[in-house]
Parts: structure tokens; C-alpha cells; sequence
DNA sequence: GCGACAG
DNA sequence: ATCTTGTCGC
């Protein structure tokens, strides 16, 4: 797929918080996602504690679940890991890897917040805004404050930044620690939660993380 | 002001 | 993110 990259890359801290405080304008938060054939999960795994890293993407069919496409590239992250500017270490990797995928998805699926971010601009809405295509965040520990939602798979409890609902804790099997839901771009948050419940019908984690996470790990052991 | 803080 | 032992369950 083609990614529209419409920024120079920030050179420091300040400049990226500013690049995420005007890109944050063209997040659309609303969206009911109708006839989705692919989603992709996008991970990046990293070489022991070094900055050297592998972007995977994983293309499922949204119906079977099962594999239709999938690229991975490594790369090197130039940002030090700070919360709030963590897309900037991922970024470049995950839009190479994307642009070597053969086909658009339908649907992102990132690993990590989306609006659930002190600027309303995670990985997931950065990710969605430069490809056009509606993304949802879901990350396994939260950035806001939360109440444990019930047991079931389903249950869930609001995400909160302050007094204001920046996503979900959603329980996505009985029992098993929530993982954290929020909107990338151009989906609504219940129509992220649906989705995010049906790409886990086993695991914790959606089925899309979790074969990106295996590619990223097995391109990491050769 | 201080602490907490996606991967 | 990554590093680990043991343990429980299909």
C-alpha cells in the first residue's frame, strides 16, 4: 500500500510534541467501519536492549482470520523511549514495512494507544492519519487511569485522562488482564471494542498482534 | 510542584 | 521492549 508521509521528521522533543499537537486536527474519532475484508497488525520487536529493531505487519482476512499478506523490515529507532513521543521510534519501520504490504487493508490494528494520549495522538491515530485508513489502538498496559472491568469476556470500564474518556479497559476473555482500547482514526470506540473482541476469540491479545508479533520474532532470531 | 507514564 | 524459573492446563 502507498503512505502519505505530510510532515518533516521532528528533531527533537519539542518538535515532535508540536508535530503531534497539529496533526492531532485531523484525527477523525467517528466511523462505523462497514464491509471490512482485511486488518493488519503492526508490531515491532527489538534486539535485547539495543535500538536496533523489526517492523511486522500481519494481513488477516477479517472473516477466517487466517493470513492473506504480511511484510517485515528492520530499521533502528532514533528516539529515546519517552511515554507520549513512544510513536516516534516505531513510526518510521511501521510506515516501510506498510508499504511493502501488496494490498490495503481495511483496518490497522497498532500495538499501543491511540487517543488514550496526554495529546490525543498516539501511535494509532499517527498511523492512521498518514495512511487514510481507520485505525484502532490496543495496548496491554494503559497511560490512563482505569476500574478493573468485570470477569467475562466483553465487560469494560472507561479509560480515563482526568474526568474525560480516552478509551476502554476491555476484557477480552474470562478472566485474563484487560488490554486497553482507544481510537486511532476513523472509527468509534464502539465500533473498536467490536472489532477488537472479534479478532480475539482465543487469546488476550488479537489474533493481528499476536502473528505480527510472531513474525517480528522469528525475523529477530535470524 | 511531584509523580506517573504505550513499547 | 527484553531478561528469567517454575507451574498450570489443554
Amino acid at each position: 500500500m502507498r503512505v502519505r508521509v505530510t510532515h518533516d521528521w521532528p528533531c527533537s522533543a519539542a518538535e515532535a510534541e508540536a508535530l503531534q499537537e497539529r496533526l492531532r486536527s485531523r484525527v477523525r474519532a467517528s466511523g462505523e467501519l462497514t464491509g471490512v475484508r482485511t486488518v493488519a497488525g503492526l508490531d515491532v520487536a527489538y534486539a535485547d536492549g539495543s535500538d536496533d529493531l523489526v517492523a511486522a505487519v500481519a494481513v488477516l482476512d477479517a472473516e477466517t482470520l487466517s493470513p492473506v499478506d504480511s511484510a517485515v523490515v528492520p530499521g533502528t529507532a532514533t528516539f529515546p523511549y519517552v511515554p507520549g513521543l513512544f510513536a516516534f521510534r516505531e513510526l518510521p519501520a511501521l510506515v516501510d514495512a506498510l508499504e511493502r504490504l501488496a494490498t490495503t487493508p481495511d483496518l490497522l490494528v497498532v500495538d499501543g494507544q491511540g487517543i488514550a494520549h496526554p495529546r490525543r495522538f498516539g501511535l494509532a491515530c499517527h498511523l492512521g492519519v498518514l495512511t487514510g485508513v481507520p485505525s484502532i489502538g490496543v495496548a496491554k498496559t494503559p497511560l490512563g487511569r482505569y476500574e478493573p472491568p468485570g470477569p467475562r469476556r466483553g465487560d469494560w470500564t472507561p479509560l480515563l485522562d482526568g474526568d474525560e474518556v480516552v478509551g476502554r479497559a476491555l476484557r477480552t476473555q474470562d478472566g485474563v488482564r484487560p488490554v486497553f482500547v482507544s481510537v486511532g482514526h476513523l472509527v468509534d470506540l464502539d465500533t473498536a471494542t467490536e472489532q477488537v473482541l472479534r479478532l480475539a476469540p482465543r487469546y488476550r491479545l488479537p489474533e493481528t498482534t499476536r502473528q505480527a508479533d510472531h513474525l517480528g520474532r522469528a525475523a529477530l532470531a535470524r
